[in-house]
DNA sequence: CTTGAGAAAATTTTCGAAATTATGTCAATC
DNA sequence: GATTGACATAATTTCGAAAATTTTCTCAAG
């Protein structure tokens, strides 16, 4: 049903690369040739190409006419602006969210609250959080989607979902710690307590002051540049590894 | 340069095919063959597979496996969100654009306006207005673009871009007049007079009576229903034709 | 008259090869 | 010595046909 002959569905390929588009496994501006990942997935190269055509119009791959296709380039600047873009999106979502939400839905969000703030106390006692990302990106996103869950607009909760992947893209390229710091623990707990008391514009701020403590980083490594421009020397070594 | 053989460029045929679907050439949720536009676009099945995907990936056509490509389905609910979610942008955009936008901005948002309103004061003598629509879109278009131009963010200025098509798809899809009424000049130059005077409030007021003033017309139809559900019967018959 | 199974038809998707385009190399010239 | 041009190489994209899947049609049974 899901499998075909022995390689994947294209349905199964297109999520799982996007998991490792948005899980800092490449880094950024690299080409990615479709051919490369034949034998992984069991597909030919073009089921492969019609998938990242699919991401190319989700803006999670980049695509020039007979240059094939690359990752996004990173910056502080694109940082800043799906930054601000997820924001916009997310504070929106959670206003309307407080509005329609019902008992099950914050019963929901405690529930998965309680299961970010259990790996992230575990995080924060680990010497290596690298293995750890790819299973906290997604407990964070579960947390955030089911903030979003009880907003009415599917349109909005998909425009939501995808400036998410965007954001997280920027990120995993940009900050050497993938946007995990001991800071994150109170905030994310913040907009919990916002969404309790459906205090749309506390929860706007909980939001912005989660995603926005990024800068002090950046701040830091400008004046501190001990260790080059950040996460891409670890990202691109990695890479090397596994050609 | 720009053509094939006798065929015309994937990204034109791209550009070709988004303004086909954004103006109400094809019914709600109908099925669309690639091999069905080869001879037109003088390129192979294949190819025209992969534009659909992309369009794919941008919200203006859906895909099932082993279903092929559909018309999004169109209904009051996806109008209202798809409304929602361009205010919502839009309004952040211009917020943006009123603190960096210099006089030169303004004086292209005054060059738009005035070839919006040309058009306009001339749909609003005319009895059949359809023919000029796919002209009035792009001047309609190319004005709010002005207006975001300003916006230093081209993550935000893009994703209201999609949001504009997505909009503009569901609203020839429902409404008989594809979205002009006479009311639409006066309310496009509320928006200037707020750009003008940088009023982001206003501003944000001005979309939404210029947007939402769609709902009168659903309501006027959803009480005097002379001419059926509104437009898919004059869609339809049209592609009947062309078949 | 409805329902269900089986077969045929139509459609979507995939594949490997061909055509087109970009890239890299090397020699010749200024 | 640097630049330019031509040639060879590599990569991307496109194509038509084959494979896999879904839909439709037929016909018999309840």
């Amino acid at each position: 049903m899901t499998t075909r002959r022995i390689g994947v569905s294209p349905q199964a390929m297109y999520q799982s690369f996007k998991g490792r588009l948005i899980s800092g496994e490449f880094a950024a501006g690299e080409r990615l040739r479709p051919d490369r990942f034949r034998d992984e997935y069991g597909m030919g190269a073009t089921a492969i190409r019609e998938v990242f055509l699919r991401l190319t119009g989700e803006q999670l791959l980049t695509t020039e006419e007979q240059r094939g296709f690359h990752m996004p380039e990173a910056s502080f600047e694109k940082l800043e602006e799906t930054l601000a873009y997820r924001l916009l999106l997310e504070a929106e979502g959670a206003r309307l969210a407080f509005l329609h939400g019902d008992l099950e839905w914050e019963a929901r969000l405690y529930a998965a609250h309680h299961k970010l703030a259990h790996i992230e106390h575990r995080m924060n006692e680990m010497a290596q959080i690298k293995p750890v990302i790819p299973v906290w990106t997604r407990i964070d996103w579960e947390f955030h989607e089911v903030l979003m869950s009880a907003c009415p607009s599917t349109t909005l909760r998909e425009a939501h979902r995808n400036s998410f992947e965007r954001y997280r893209q920027q990120v995993v390229a940009i900050l050497p710690t993938y946007g995990f710091r001991p800071e994150t623990i109170p905030q994310h707990a913040a907009i919990l307590k916002a969404a309790t008391e459906r205090d749309a514009e506390a929860c706007r701020r909980a939001i912005e002051a989660h995603l926005t403590s990024h800068r002090d980083l950046i701040v830091e490594r400008k004046t501190d540049p001990r260790e080059g421009s950040g996460a891409n020397e670890t990202r691109r070594a990695a890479n090397i590894e596994t050609s």
